[in-house]
DNA sequence: CGCCTATTTGATCTGATTCAAACAATGTGG
DNA sequence: CCACATTGTTTGAATCAGATCAAATAGGCG
């Protein structure tokens, strides 16, 4: 699947420095692929996963479900994107991971990514720095979530979103495609689907955004960043993204 | 110092399995510890550390304050917690950490981490998970803001903290040091420290908690767990600690 | 067409904020 | 030892951002 290992590249190139050899080295992992299509859970919490997931096409999002019954999502994710590198070091997932609309994951089995990375010392680099990096973003969704307005969570999330696409390659200068429902972004900003509506509304009207059919367009990038707060800094991308 | 070594020693055996030869290594790391005092930033925001800090006594949070001046908790750490791990891999820090009340902090250079780990990869297993586990606890922390009544993210964070300083030994049965005054509450919970104020005397009135004097005690913390739908499993203890 | 899911709109309600002031505890300097 | 600044907690009242409930509309699709 020469597709699993190009998504993989590209977006260890985004936030790492990689010499042709490490490329290289990457297609040499083995892995399964594996198409899935609407709300699938890729993941269940309180598995146990031999295998680590990596996603090629559509997007997922990992999330929790509370005792009372709310969903939380707890992040976004692109293709090429490694969701669950977790896994390699916790043996239980705490937190599901679902598709959001169709697409395609590939599994790599757990041992071999451990084997692999011990042999390449700079591609386990560039491993760690990603899981650091979820870990920057959990820590700006906190801010965005406690600290912020309905409008600004909204503009910030699409920023965000936006940006992780372009710097895989799978955005245009002002579109990407965009699965999330409404209630699924309700459900990544701590607001209720309605009001995600009304603010979704304010931002068309004032030009900032379109958003339909599955496909996001920022009018003005610029204007959005400042209506969302959004500081590019924590996605710690190799070149300048904004 | 050994007070340091012991406390680091003591807060990994929490999480990881160490042997007593990895204990005895982890006392030859190299440190210089610091006395910090009131709300004083120990890692700055844009900072770009060459040492890794180790907290020995005392609390500390990291936060970051966003344009329009709100200020967000995003962990709060107990002894033993290396809170900026993440500048190993990331040059730029991407919020502050700061001190909760008087305490005692640790420097270790990046360096001899680095070093240190790579010739003991039982320990860098430990430290990786610790910083997965980091990530985790994010990920908790975003359901409670996002998901939770303030009624129900205070008992969660009041369990959490428990918990954490009960698991490198610095809780009794039913009580913990809390220097966390209610305004820092509500920066950790994305509420206004009115609102906590009145939440805590309803926890009090219900006889589950007592706080005041920078002591939390805890008079049923399994009902003060279910008001919190609170579940370990998120801060993968070896041993349950629930 | 009828079914299902997503978006939209309106009306109403409420949890939490904000503003303001009082109160308590602690420390500081004269 | 007292006046007084300082910081944290508590209380009350007014207000609001966003939730909830309910129903209408719109789009896919078998």
């Amino acid at each position: 699947m020469a597709l699993a290992h190009d998504r993989l590249i590209r977006k260890l190139e985004s936030t790492s420095d990689l010499t042709a050899e490490d490329a290289l080295a990457l297609r040499g992992l083995p892995l399964k692929t594996r198409r899935v299509e609407g709300e699938e859970e890729v993941v269940r919490e309180g598995d146990r996963p031999s295998d680590c997931c990596l996603l090629v096409e559509g997007m997922l999002v990992r999330q929790k479900t509370t005792p009372s019954g709310r969903r939380q999502i707890m992040s976004v994710h692109v293709p090429g994107d490694l969701p669950d590198l977790q896994s390699l070091h916790l043996d239980t997932m705490d937190h599901a991971i679902s598709a959001v609309g169709p697409g395609t994951v590939a599994f790599i089995p757990n041992a071999a990514v451990k084997d692999f990375l011990q042999r390449r010392p700079r591609l386990a680099e560039a491993f760690a720095r990603d899981a650091l990096i979820d870990a920057a973003i959990h820590r700006e969704w906190l801010c965005n979530i406690g600290a912020r307005s309905a409008y600004q969570r909204t503009s910030h999330l699409l920023c965000e979103v936006f940006l992780k696409m372009k710097a895989v390659g799978l955005a245009t200068e002002r579109q990407c495609p965009f699965p999330l429902t409404q209630r699924d972004l309700a459900d990544c900003m701590g607001l209720s689907s309605v009001h995600v509506n009304r603010t979704l509304q304010q931002l068309r009207m004032e030009e900032l955004i379109q958003l339909s059919d599955k496909l996001l367009t920022i009018f003005d990038l610029e204007a959005l960043q400042s209506a969302g707060e959004f500081d590019p800094t924590y996605l710690h991308l190799r070149r300048a993204a904004a």
